[in-house]
DNA sequence: CTGTTAGCGCCTTCAC
DNA sequence: GTGAAGGCGCTAACAG
């Protein structure tokens, strides 16, 4: 059995408020005292249990945050900066993933309301509103972290619109003309994938350039195998010679897609995705996208919960835009006509 | 404030004993008392509070998880095992991320400790004894899952040697007669790259084939661009058509770097890699490797630890040797000659 | 079946 | 500067 503050008190020949008093620093302990509760603590390797703690000053010093799947690359770089700053708090973690189901979700939520988490991260794309009522009336601080904009109450995220728009008229003022957009159809209204077209929309448009705009059902290979002859068909039609994709992923299962059908990328048709995940780093050609701060993104959710915590109103809303930065890579050829 | 046992006792008009009766189903309650306590629990949205549940049981119901990067796809992926069996025993997971800090890996276990949680997995290469002496001492059931065979006191993993051998084997039997192998040379002696080469050894010579060791200092690209001249002029002079690589990493770098030196995979030299992650299914060409069971590793250690729990005595070790699978992809082209 | 009592390990008044 | 006492929310004997 551990040593608890009992055991120190005694073998120090003092009370359990003095150790409390030099544990804590709380209150001031006469030099001779500290020095014998120190050195018995030292001698019993005391170790205050934070459960106890928790208990009388009704601070659990953690965190709960669910995921959709920590799988995810995405998530992981989310989950640093959660983690990282929350330590800089001597806030803990406690994680747990649902794996896409939304009453789990749920079940999940009332647990950590139950181990008395402070605040609660969401990571997930289930646009679960069943989870949102259950987190609004828990009355515990939240964040959600999902591409759904309707359902982030508090918004950290990349301007998607602009960093689109940025993207395109980069391609443009690489002498790209015919430029084809690729996006997720499935909950198209409601996620970001509407900003992001309209940023490829809107470059296009100012620059006088016909738009084409195609779609995916969703970010599997199934889903863009199934639209492939479509897309290789407008292609060629249109001498399309770049692609604007809204994932990493879709871009990269495009390039595999088009290299199957013997068109190289960037030499015969130059793409870009959206995220700048590892994996657009691995893949050769190394992709040109759009890099979402997801660290950054972790990182301001949590101080907001914090922020919260402290400042016990979790009303004021102040959202973060959060810079996007464009990494040019491989994937994209320049034109010289 | 939310409501208590004591709120729901004077809602229901019986004494808490009785409540945590019905909440516990510990003990035998009337029916007509069970109904006015469930009534008030579901009026006064009456949820338990685990802390001081924790305090008084001496239970948790929490594994300490310390690993050395969420970032990376394996840790993820043995996250996954871990959080889902934990699950299905109620437990939860506190993660905490030590970014290869030895000292914030024993201030982790501390804290860990101190938080009360019955298990502790350390997913880290970082061969760091100082956590495993406090990890010893602290009686806290325990399992590190890393690269190295002599720091994990219960091995739950594959036979690299004999899933090394396979896939050397199959190399053979595909027609590759002149096969290089290229391995991490840091901390060689201690880790399992000896035993992947000594698979790769064994295979060779019981063919009657002659062995090309190779080794990069590390898993960057910059140790294996040190080395960059010497494998190519390996490939050249002993026209080396297969290499074995020790990791999926080494094997996609490889590949890169073979093509920008003009060699085509699998069509000059074919290429496998180790690991079975997720990169080695999105690179082009789809990668030919050895799947290592990440979930089952964290699926197995988390069991083990269960155990340990309820059986009190972690004593008892009994190593886990799980299946290696290799998976064939396009990255390896059989010789026809 | 049910209420009373005694803690779990710790912090925090409140007197001294 | 220090100790005694009360209590955080809950479970677990122990009587009845």
């Amino acid at each position: 059995m551990a040593s608890t503050i009992k055991d120190v008190a005694k073998m120090a020949d003092v009370s359990i408020s003095t150790v409390s008093r030099v544990i804590n620093d709380s209150k001031p302990v006469s030099p001779e005292a500290r020095r014998r509760v120190l050195h018995a603590i030292e001698v019993l390797n005391y170790k205050p249990n934070e459960v106890a703690r928790s208990l009388v000053t009704k601070k659990s010093n953690l965190i709960g945050v669910i995921v959709e799947d920590i799988g995810s690359n995405f998530v992981s770089q989310i989950l640093r900066g959660v983690e990282e700053v929350g330590r800089m708090y001597k806030y803990d973690i406690l994680l747990s993933s649902s794996y896409g189901d939304m009453d789990t979700e749920v079940k999940f939520a009332n647990l950590l309301a139950q181990k008395q988490v402070e605040g609660i991260i969401v990571i997930s794309n289930l646009h679960n509103s069943k989870l949102e009522y259950k987190l609004e009336e828990s009355k515990i601080p939240y964040v959600v972290i999902s591409n759904f904009y309707e359902i982030e109450k508090f918004k950290a995220n990349i301007d998607y619109e602009k960093a689109s728009y940025e993207m395109v008229k980069n391609l443009i003022e690489k002498g790209h003309k015919n430029i084809a957009s690729i996006a997720v159809r499935r909950d198209y209204d409601r996620t970001y994938e509407k900003q992001k077209v309209s940023g490829y929309d809107k470059a296009m448009t100012e620059n006088g350039l016909e738009t084409t705009e195609l779609f995916v059902e969703d970010l599997n290979q199934e889903s863009l195998e199934e639209v492939q002859e479509e897309i290789l068909s407008e292609i060629k039609e249109k001498n399309i010679t770049a692609i604007f994709t809204t994932f990493d992923t879709l871009a990269i299962n495009v390039m595999n897609m088009l290299l199957d059908n013997n068109i190289k990328t960037p030499d015969d048709v130059s793409v870009t995705g959206f995220g700048g995940t590892t994996i657009s780093e691995i893949y050769r050609p190394k992709l040109t996208t759009v890099k979402i701060p997801y660290y950054d993104i972790g990182a301001v959710s949590i101080r907001k919960i914090l922020k919260s915590i402290t400042d016990k109103e979790t009303s004021f809303k102040k959202d973060v835009t959060l810079p996007a930065q464009i990494i040019e890579c491989e994937s994209v050829k320049t034109l010289n006509d």
